[in-house]
DNA sequence: CGATATGTTGTGAG
DNA sequence: CCTCACAACATATC
C-alpha cells in the first residue's frame, strides 16, 4: 500500500527504466481504470508519444509526454508498474499495457482495481479533484511551521483524520500517520487546535524526517510492496507502532493499543500519547 | 463465510 | 463552511 515514499521509489525506478521511451500502442483491459476520458481517447492520445520523464506530487505519479500531455496515475491500495519484455506471461491483474517501441512493455497491475489514471494537458492539474486540492509536500521547504500552525489552529477535529487529509499535507497515509504521532507523543484522537506550538514544531520535524528516511529506505512495506525493480522496501524494520498492537512501547514498555479512529486501524501507546484538553506543554 | 485491510471520492446529516 | 459517518470501488487473506 503505497504512501508517498513508495510512490517516490516507483517514480525513480520508472525514470531509470522507461524515461525517453516511445509508446507504440496502448492496451486497456479494464476501462474503469481510466477516469476522466474514455479508454479510446486515452489510447489514441498516448499512441506514438514519448515519455519525457515521470514526476510525483503527493501520492500521484505524473507521466510527462511530448505534446504537452500528462498522464496522472494514482496507485491507491495495490497498484504497481512492472516492465516486462514483450510476450511475457500476462498477469492476472494486468489492466493497462503500454507497448514500447524497444520491445518492452510497461504494465499496470492492480489486484484491487482501485487505482486510477487521468489524462490532462500540462498545467491543468487543478482540474482533477484530488490533485487539484493537494496540500504542500512534506519537506522542510514546503511544509513550514507557520502554515502548519495556521491550518491546525482552525481545525476542531481529531489530529489523525486531519493528517490523513491530503489537502492539508500531501502524502501521509495510515502507516506514517500512526508513526509520526507516536514519535511526537500526540494521541491520535487529540483535538487538533489544542496542540501546543512546541508539539506542532515537533510534529512537523518528525513528518519531514520520517518521510525523508523512508524514501532513503525505498519505502516501507508492511506486507509485500515491490518497486519497479521488484525490490521490497526495507523500511518496515523501522516501524514503532504500526501493526505492533500488544507489543511493548519502545519508549516506556506499555503495551501498544489498537483502536479505530476515523474508520481506520490506529496504533498508539496509551502511556506516551495522552489526549490533552487544554494547550499546555 | 464473515471480518478486516488499505486510499480516496462522493454524498448526506447535523 | 466544518466535521463526521458511511458507501462504493474489488480482492486477498485471516
Amino acid at each position: 500500500m503505497p504512501e508517498l515514499p513508495e510512490v517516490e521509489t516507483v517514480k525513480k525506478g520508472l525514470n531509470e527504466l522507461v524515461k525517453g521511451c516511445q509508446i507504440r500502442r496502448v492496451e486497456v483491459l479494464y476501462s474503469k481504470m481510466i477516469d476522466n476520458v474514455t479508454a479510446d481517447t486515452f489510447k489514441r492520445a498516448l499512441t506514438n508519444k514519448k515519455i519525457l520523464r515521470i514526476d510525483r506530487r503527493g501520492k500521484y505519479l505524473l507521466f510527462r509526454f511530448n505534446g504537452q500531455i500528462t498522464m496522472v496515475s494514482h496507485l491507491r491500495m495495490e497498484g504497481k508498474y512492472d516492465v516486462e519484455t514483450e510476450g511475457a506471461e500476462p498477469g492476472k491483474h494486468t489492466h493497462v499495457i503500454f507497448h514500447l517501441t524497444d520491445g518492452r512493455e510497461l504494465r499496470y497491475n492492480d489486484s484491487r482495481k482501485f487505482g486510477r489514471m487521468y489524462l490532462i494537458h500540462n498545467g491543468e492539474e487543478h482540474t482533477l479533484s484530488g490533485l487539484g486540492t493537494l496540500g504542500p509536500e512534506p519537506t522542510s521547504d514546503d511544509l513550514t511551521f507557520s502554515y502548519m500552525k495556521k491550518i491546525m489552529n482552525k481545525s476542531r477535529g481529531k489530529i489523525k483524520p486531519f493528517l490523513l487529509n491530503q489537502s492539508h499535507i500531501a502524502g501521509l497515509g495510515n502507516i506514517y500517520t500512526d508513526e509520526v504521532l507516536w514519535m511526537s507523543k500526540i494521541h491520535p484522537e487529540q483535538q487538533t487546535n489544542l496542540i501546543s506550538d512546541d508539539k506542532i514544531k515537533l510534529l512537523r520535524k518528525n513528518i519531514i524526517k520520517e518521510i525523508k528516511e523512508a524514501i532513503k529506505g525505498h519505502g516501507t512495506t508492511v506486507f509485500s510492496y515491490k518497486n519497479a525493480f521488484g525490490e521490497s522496501g526495507s523500511f518496515q524494520n523501522h516501524l514503532h507502532v504500526y501493526h505492533r498492537d500488544g507489543q511493548p512501547c519502545e519508549r516506556c514498555g506499555t503495551l501498544i493499543k489498537k483502536i479505530r479512529v476515523a474508520q481506520r486501524g490506529t496504533h498508539f501507546c496509551p502511556q506516551c500519547q495522552k489526549v490533552v484538553k487544554v494547550d499546555n506543554d
